[in-house]
DNA sequence: AAAACGGGGGA
DNA sequence: TCCCCAGTTTT
């Protein structure tokens, strides 16, 4: 969907026009100071401008300058920064303000491919700076920019997975104005945070609606992509351990589930944390283990973490008199010790193993 | 490739 | 209360 060459003039005129007339009057955009630019863009980072102005603020007052950040002790500097959190930003600014006045009289790489390598700049604020302070025409994409792009081109790649980047930078790259890239790159910032908001965007007044992918088909709110985290999902396990002489009841677990093809005890899943096996579902193995043998509570109660499953798990130990015969679901059966020690388990049965039962 | 970083703000 | 935010470094 990328536009041909009289759409892009078109595009870029409309956005710089949209920009002139709508941007915020930041402080940090009345300078081409790249110390100022890079104090500002590591302060927004993760850091909303609102928040994040005071401290612009107190910090040039402290250190005006790169040389004055490279001379102040650290501490001081952390001290500046508490409350903004990510501490590392600071720690990383002090350390490269020191290597830039140690190696470079004071003086900052004018590329974005040599920002690159100072500690703590990565692509985007490296692009940043080179463009803001040097009118480099590199794109400078944050999430603004990727928010934006998307939508206007229709680009449904998932803008965390490893790819993304380079698509979009290849993407930005035939986008970007040799003429004033400094203003595109903030234009496209400002229209992401101002404009084409995440959520509802007014594209009523939007002046790209007429080549906007997401406005023809309604998908706004579906661009950008952005892979789910996997929902950490909460289990509740209730594992009751059939002893039979020195044998255990074991079963295979054959379904599509975790631990497929280890072996673990009779288990009953619940929906919550259940610490009272009365309050169980009913169930008819239990009914008769219940009644032929004698049940006592493992006492730990278990918190098993996994990529995506929180398992809170119980164990339960039922004794059943040798001369007993018990009713087993047809997946269940007897092992020796022995036997129980050679089957694959979960290491969660292996641990409550090795504690409760075998000490 | 995935986790860690750390607060604030919004659902 | 939980979830998300955005970029970089570290593992």
């Amino acid at each position: 969907m990328l536009p041909d060459h009289l759409q892009l003039l078109e595009f870029n005129a409309k956005l710089k026009s949209w920009y002139l007339e709508n941007h915020r009057p930041l402080l940090w955009r009345q300078t081409t100071d790249p110390y100022k630019i890079w104090l500002s863009e590591i302060i927004l980072q993760q850091t909303r401008v609102a928040q994040g102005t005071p401290y612009y603020e107190k910090f040039l007052i402290n250190y005006p300058t790169v040389f004055d950040l490279a001379a102040a002790d650290e501490r001081d500097v952390l001290r500046l920064w508490q409350g903004l959190g990510y501490y590392s930003r600071a720690r990383n600014m002090h350390h490269t303000a020191r290597h830039i006045v140690e190696e470079w009289e004071g003086k900052f790489p004018e590329s974005a491919l040599k920002l690159a390598k100072l500690k703590g700049l990565g692509a985007y604020t490296a692009a940043a700076i080179a463009s803001f302070a040097f009118n480099e025409a590199v794109p400078a994409i944050d999430g603004n920019v990727y928010r934006v792009m998307s939508r206007l081109f229709g680009i449904f790649t998932d803008i965390l997975s490893s790819g993304a980047k380079n698509e979009f930078t290849n993407l930005a790259k035939e986008i970007i104005p040799q003429d004033d890239p400094a203003t595109y790159n903030q234009a496209m910032i400002e229209f992401g945070a101002l404009q084409c908001v995440p959520v509802s965007p007014n594209c009523s007044v939007c002046p790209f609606t007429y080549m906007c992918y997401a406005y023809e088909f309604g998908m706004q709110n579906k661009l950008p992509v952005k892979m789910k985290k996997n929902a950490v999902k909460n289990r509740y396990f209730n594992y009751f351990i059939l002893q039979k002489g020195e044998s255990l009841a074991m079963h295979e677990r054959l379904k599509k589930d975790i631990w497929k093809g280890l072996y673990d005890f009779y288990l009953i899943e619940s929906l919550t944390d259940i610490n009272n096996p009365d309050d169980l579902p009913e169930d008819k193995f239990l009914e008769d283990w219940k009644q032929k043998g004698q049940l006592r509570q493992v006492l730990k109660e278990y918190t098993h973490l996994l990529t995506h499953q929180r398992l809170t798990v119980r164990f339960w130990w039922i004794i059943i008199p040798e001369n007993e015969i018990v009713e087993l679901p047809e997946d269940m059966a007897f092992y020796s010790t022995a036997q129980v020690e050679e089957l694959p388990k979960p290491i969660l049965m292996d641990t409550v193993l090795k504690e409760e039962i075998f000490l």
